[in-house]
DNA sequence: ACAACTTGCTAACGAGTGTTAGCATATATA
DNA sequence: TATATATGCTAACACTCGTTAGCAAGTTGT
């Protein structure tokens, strides 16, 4: 008794739009090329679709705003730093691998949006980093944390999570928390045992 | 008594066509942008090279060329696998602090090369991502680091430290020695103290 | 002095770019 | 049955792309 979702063209055409612009880069795409994926004529996509651009908005903003979705179970508790790194962690890598196209996507090629969109992106990506810097502060403030640069450490950090996207395999053994949790731990206790 | 380097016409165009590749990607960037950067016409830009790929080979091969480089002081001792990382991880972080510029076309623009040169680069890059992942082995073998899957703790280090080249800024306060060191307890030793 | 090298120009090529106009057909809705 | 919607086509637009041909002037080496 499978249900059958019915795809929109446009949500099909978005679909390979971020398996080439993942593959090729956004640049390097063109329309007659994701036309060619579809088995449609250029002009076609048209039909359903304003703009090459209004593809690439819609995966960074959608991506953006799941990431955003995923946090607030991360820091309304009265957690320990470390805990709620954890949860950061797992939200993370939760939103990542759920589309690791769309992610390679968000990560890779956000700088080809026009303005304004390109200014209001990078709002929302400076907002999230600042989250994480808050939960490394606090944590280096109340001892919990070694002392050493937040943003440094978070700028490291975030960039072992971001790289999920390139090997995780939703076929693969591990769970999205069970990486999450497996990548906190790496951070927090290192690779010593 | 400065000694003036005569920087040839050549050298002045891979040094703009590295800040535009970085900037805009390889792909975005025209050859049109390249000769206005410069002053020049775009069909000027072909006295002194061969193609725009041409350049882009040029800066792919020599970063490669430069780990392997550096690579050499890491494996001959018989330190500690921890030791071990720590150097790797410096001479990693010695290279890409050289030229960020050219660093991050290294890592993000590589796959516009065309075939063979492709092909010799994945190579390359396998080749030098074995001998992070051989410490690894070695390390947890012996029961100096925590056992783990190797290729996910060595694809977690790697992109941490590829990742300096988006923050550091000459100017800083930290040496690449330095930052080796830092990224090396981290990632050995973990965030928390 | 002459040759060789460096550096640059204008003009143009063939190909590829995102996109629009206008039209056709099948399907779903009223 | 009439109408709106979804889906697609051909043809073409104005541009941009990397690159080549052919030529000219300045600089350097002999």
């Amino acid at each position: 008794m499978d249900t059958v979702v019915k795809k929109t063209r446009k949500q099909q055409i978005e679909e390979k739009a971020t398996k080439l612009f993942r593959k090729k880069g956004y640049a390097a795409t063109s329309m007659r090329d994701l036309a060619q994926v579809l088995g449609i004529e250029a002009a076609s996509l048209y039909s359903h679709i304003k703009s090459k651009e209004e593809i690439l908005q819609k995966i960074c903003f959608r991506m953006a705003d799941e990431f955003f979705a995923e946090w607030k179970e991360v820091e309304q508790e009265h957690d320990s730093q470390a805990a709620k790194m954890e949860k950061a962690a797992i939200a993370y890598i939760k939103v990542i691998t759920k589309d690791t196209d769309a992610s390679a996507v968000f990560f890779n090629e956000w700088r080809h949006l026009s303005e304004p969109h390109l200014s209001e992106f990078l709002a929302m990506k400076n907002d999230y980093e600042g989250r994480f810097i808050k939960i490394l502060k606090d944590g280096m403030e109340s001892g919990e944390f070694l002392k050493a640069d937040e943003k440094f450490m978070m700028l490291t950090i975030l960039s072992s999570l971001n790289w999920t996207y390139n090997w995780y395999k939703p076929t693969g053994s591990l769970s999205p928390e069970e990486i999450g949790k497996k990548l906190a731990n790496l951070i927090l206790n290192g690779l010593k045992r």
